[in-house]
DNA sequence: ATTATCTATAGATCTATAGATAATGC
DNA sequence: ATTATCTATAGATCTATAGATAATGC
């Protein structure tokens, strides 16, 4: 198997010289690391179009506008809710499936294009459009409120309040996956703490559990039966 | 006691009537709330003034430049540090220690003028004026650490890794304090569950810590000695 | 002929400055 | 005279469009 460097070349030849495979893919793929880290509005097209050897203007050519990009960006990031809701209604303990669906979760944002805070405040912005994305959301809090209340009846999870035990694994999840997206302000002389998207999704998921369970010592057990499940290891 | 409605009117007269007592601070208070809701970037100078009452150009009577502005906002926000550190160097159980750092760390960051996470992207773009709150950042996850570590040698606090422990909580304490400043994409049909801000920092303390606990039913006793050492109740 | 780029630029902002103007204070 | 606003606008972007151009494919 040979590998195809020489790429077609139908159109006009690119000034930099610079050719990719597929200019959609490059595209969308520099928007997501720009926008993550800098933000959608601060960056320029000009920007993106340095980034993949293009002239700002010949971008227009794959993507209508500016925003047509970021709805590409965001639909990437709604993929896979279906896996969350696929373990939700196992018949798993509430720990199990619990601890399976925040990791899948960290998974999930981290593999997006895009920051899970930028994605929402776009969706803020633009209602219409991103209303798929609000509704996710909602869909993923109600589903984790009956786990953790199905726990608390089974004596395995402590929470007085589901809600707020709710809130406060999302919260979890989200502040994971945005440090893990954002290299820390670190001291800078020690690695990073979160290499891996898996590390985080074990980290968020971890805490987030153990601090609901009532024999904490559970915890190990939990997230090996919850990897098990979405075979993992 | 009588208030000063009549407030000073030296200048000229706005055209929109409108006519605060001090120019300077509701300006700030504004942009805080505008950069806040929408970002830094997107939020242009003229909106900043509208919501005043003033024109666009008159802002720069007060501050040189947006940029000023972002500086003025931003030094407000990392006042007091101080309080996480002498609590931290106190002499009480880790635990206690930890809920309590933890729990100011959440009331300061909600406090400030700007999203904790719009700060750091802040600090990012100018080093040189925001060294500061990185240098803050590593010196309280710095603190954290040794506490975690003290409370592992005690046997309280279960921590195999205490540098990925303090990433967690410090993702549980942002996580929540983002979420406490951007009113959940809820069904609405329910009333918030982060009303206030000692809440989000006993939710984001609470679920941090007892997820560290040998014995997790020592949460209450737990908060209950750290909101003490604070002076709250 | 078709495809994918380029160059040039219109139109819309947005920041920041210059200079005029309308109050009060002395 | 001093203060705090206003109006007008220069200059710098940034998005998006129009139309030219340089390849390949037929």
């Amino acid at each position: 198997m040979v590998e195809s460097p020489a790429a077609r070349s139908v159109g006009r030849p690119r000034r930099t010289g610079v050719a990719g495979g597929d200019p959609r893919r490059e595209i969308l793929e520099a928007a997501s690391r720009l926008f993550a880290a800098r933000g959608y509005a601060p960056t320029t097209m000009t920007e993106v179009a340095r980034e993949v050897g293009l002239g700002q203007s010949s971008l227009y050519y794959w993507f209508r506008s500016k925003e047509d990009l970021l709805k590409a960006l965001v639909s990437a990031n709604r993929e896979s809710l279906d896996v969350a809701e696929r373990l939700a209604a196992g018949d798993a303990p509430a720990a199990v499936r619990l601890y399976a669906v925040l990791y899948a979760d960290v998974l999930q944002m981290c593999e997006g294009a895009l920051d899970f805070y930028d994605l929402e405040r776009a969706a803020r912005a633009q209602p219409d459009v991103f209303a798929e994305v609000l509704d996710d959301y909602g869909r993923l809090r109600d589903e984790l409120e009956r786990i953790v209340e199905a726990g608390a009846e089974e004596g395995a999870l402590v929470a007085a309040d589901a809600r707020l035990a709710v809130v406060a694994c999302l919260a979890q999840t989200e502040g994971v996956q945005h440090r893990l997206r954002t290299p820390t302000p670190d001291a800078s002389d020690r690695p990073s703490a979160l290499a891996s998207t898996r590390d985080a999704a074990r980290l968020a998921a971890t805490t987030a559990v153990r601090g609901l369970l009532a024999e904490p010592a559970r915890i190990d057990e939990v997230e090996r039966l919850a990897l098990e499940a979405l075979g993992e290891d």
